[in-house]
DNA sequence: CTGAAAGCGCTAACAG
DNA sequence: CTGTTAGCGCTTTCAG
């Protein structure tokens, strides 16, 4: 046994145990306990050495402080979600899957929904943000950790997982148009009038200005309320009054769809049999509606996964440039498309 | 100015600033500088001075490292919460409710599904629970940092956040009986049957027994699959084959209820004329639904508030234990309730 | 194979 | 009003 200056830090009576008094409990150097409790593989370590330091350690229920250990090595082993949608089902298709793939990697989650919080070093070693990357939110661009962001766009994006919402759109559009359907309205609640044109808006132009013999864009939309199920059943009312001379509608997600659905049934309006409807996002609403609807399933789940293994392979080779991968987007058939009527 | 030893620790370029680098910047020790940076109040401080610190922080673009406050105060202002259930409508009515009364305290949100992960020391300061604190998972009770539950319990709990499933489908079953209803079925999906007796079931039985006239407990359930909605719609066809002299519905939650909302009109049943439905949490999928369901309301959003407040509260204490709360149960009322036919 | 010691960046007595 | 200094608990060279 050699000199061992290791001493107790602070005596009280139930203080947790840190790595001192497992080193003294064993007679061994702190450097010695942290090398035997960190040994990834097999490093050199006397047998009867290290099995004296494991039985101190279970006798003393030594728990090591990530804060600590934190400060020692700059990673705290957590990541962070940025997101301002808590409560869309689209958001909790890919909560659980962020959460599984971190965990399965040792690491930890934290939930934000202000990208202030993040601007604090040391928190976190990465940060997946649920936000168009192409809009500058408060320094995001900047921030002092790699980062992905999870977002729709048409094109790869450096240091985002993407997938495309005018194919989708158009994916949608195409599928309703195979069936016969010349005159589709594009359903779109509310969108902000000043920026771009919404890629599900520009796909779907697109897609229907593409189908041969195409009436062209019937678009509904309004600021109406912030409920989107009202919404839908709402817009789908008034162009109900309008007339009726579509057969088929696109709606920009689910909610909206269910929305259209539950105005077409209450009109008297059978669904397939007389109007189509193809949702979009594929969350739970599709499936569970009456009859289930058809949605365009934006990969979100996968992306986040994704996402989470992108950011913490970046994180452990220290670099903050991740490459963009651009997911498919499929289309779930359900029972809600038919051919139109005559 | 004086002896200042302040020297910069390491010396890479773009090396984030520390109080080191501020403090040298200001020409003052770091002591000054941690002070003005953390000074809620007024602390006496010489106006030039704090202006100096300040202007020294901005110009180098000083964040604070969480990680070393953390270490130094063993506080780390984070909160973590523990559920199994991330995808549930349920759970998503609770997560913003946390986050935000977190926010506004100051206090960061991480999230796990697995208690190991709460074990390592220091990583947070308390912790939110969404499970039974009958049953001791894993250790939990003995967790070393605050924690509070969120469950339903029939009495109030020390550190629990609770509210009465008992009461809850007491009310369900007492709003049906007011109605006129004296065959209520019980939809219970699946349960652990070597647990002892849900509360909602418990509740349900013993609400139906006390109904004049009643006739007594009509309970389906089974494990059919881990789908509530297809697992309503199956029980309900099946009770359907069995007979019809029951007039209602008591579903353990909303995706149970829709499901049986979907085999009674798929049979050509009406609802609520033939038969009424009360589903359970109030979710989201109530509201949507056609009709719209009367549906138990579980505070479970207040519940969350309640326990990050509380928590907050006692990890400023300092103090491990919280008094419980029982949150009242309400019930919904929507359109899937009627008078029994005859 | 193992120990000593120097930090990681910040806070909090304790002096002055 | 402001500086010095001793930690917080752990990792990690650098010796030996």
């Amino acid at each position: 046994m050699q000199t061992l200056t290791a001493k107790p830090s602070t005596e009280g009576p139930d203080r947790p145990a840190t790595l001192v008094d497992v080193a003294r409990e064993a007679g061994v150097s702190v450097a010695t306990v942290s090398r035997v409790l960190n040994s990834k593989l097999s490093i050199p370590i006397t047998p009867e050495t290290e099995q004296r330091i494991r039985d101190a350690a279970e006798r003393l229920a030594y728990r090591p402080n990530a804060i600590a250990r934190a400060l020692a090595t700059r990673r705290t082993f957590t990541v962070v979600l940025f997101t301002q949608e808590l409560t869309d089902p689209h958001f909790a298709q890919m909560l659980p899957a962020v959460e599984d793939e971190l965990r399965r990697r040792g690491y930890h989650l934290a939930v934000c929904t202000e990208i202030e919080g993040l601007l604090t070093e040391g928190r976190v070693d990465g940060a997946i943000l649920l936000a168009n990357p192409g809009v500058e939110q408060h320094g995001v661009h900047r921030l002092p950790i790699p980062a992905v962001y999870v977002w729709s766009a048409r094109v790869p994006l450096p240091n985002c997982i993407t997938w495309d919402d005018v194919a989708g759109a158009a994916l949608a559009v195409g599928h309703l148009a195979e069936l016969g359907h010349r005159a589709i309205v594009g359903l779109f609640g509310d969108y902000a009038d000043g920026a771009e044109t919404p890629d599900k808006v520009a796909g779907y132009r697109a897609a229907v200005g593409a189908v041969p013999g195409s009436a062209g864009p019937i678009e509904w939309r309004g600021r109406l309320s912030g409920d989107q199920f009202e919404n839908g059943v709402l817009l789908t009312k008034k162009a109900l009054e309008t007339g009726r001379d579509w057969t088929a509608i696109f709606a920009r997600n689910d909610f909206l769809a269910l929305g259209a659905l539950r105005a077409l049934r209450h009109a008297g309006i059978r669904v397939p049999d007389d109007v189509s409807i193809v949702g979009y996002n594929d969350t739970v609403i599709a499936r569970i509606a009456d009859p289930p609807m058809t949605s365009v399933l934006t990969p979100i789940a996968e992306a986040g996964a994704l996402a989470a293994q992108t950011l913490v392979n970046a994180v452990e080779r220290r670099s903050n440039a991740v490459a963009g991968v651009t997911l498919p987007v499929r289309l779930t058939e359900r029972k809600s498309c038919a051919p139109p009527r005559s």
